[in-house]
DNA sequence: ATAATATGTAGGTATTTACCTGCATGTCAA
DNA sequence: TTGACATGCAGGTAAATACCTACATATTAT
């Protein structure tokens, strides 16, 4: 599994949209994702290897179409190595703050 | 907030090493960050604006120091945002699938 | 077979980005 | 004050990125 595909492919916002679309109706077609997106069939295309590459799409081909399906597993791993990591010590973190501010600072 | 400036920010590698090494020991000074990374102290300190651009890092001066703080909210904010909602969808889109595969392949 | 449709592939360009060097500023301690 | 230390700021460069145009291929329906 590969953090650094799956955050360089959620760190563009067309992509995030893409997601979006996808969630809204699983396993649209190029096409149909085109349709909402102000951009070049092929740019999309482009987009959609990247999130493809993370993992966070898999492609079916029927026929002359592609349809396009959501994976939400690699989120759920960002999930699990990056948020709930950093939730756990969201308290201790701000209480290191206050501690650390009030006996260092000469304001 | 913003979106876009927080996944921007964790789209790249050196700037999620920074909030593990801030998970690690919070309220770290520059120079103290930077004997971590094999980088000069300007880049780190570009990639550390990025960071505190996007509410991730707190910094508090001290004397001639830099102080920087994790602040885990945005993640938080992904977490509702992002994981949540797709992950609520996951059993549902894997039958989808099945339905759509099984209904239209003509394999 | 032919035309329409859906997608694949091969480049080209302008912007963004992630580094860097060099120098300036501000703070602390003697 | 002066030297050492921590950081700020102003650029410069090479690589990555996000678009594009143009043309090729594959599938479907007539």
């Amino acid at each position: 599994m590969d953090d650094d595909k799956t955050f360089k492919a959620l760190g563009d916002p067309t992509r995030r949209k893409l997601l979006d679309l996808l969630c809204e109706k699983n396993g649209q077609t190029l096409g149909e994702l085109c349709g909402h997106l102000d951009m070049r069939r092929q740019s999309v295309t482009q987009h959609l290897g990247l999130l493809e590459d993370a993992n966070l799409v898999s492609v079916v081909r029927r026929g002359r179409e592609r349809l396009h399906f959501l994976n939400p597993v690699p989120l759920q791993m960002v999930y699990e190595r990056w948020i709930r990591k950093f939730e756990q010590q969201r308290l201790a973190l701000l209480h290191e703050l206050k501690t650390e501010l009030e006996g260092e600072t000469d304001d």
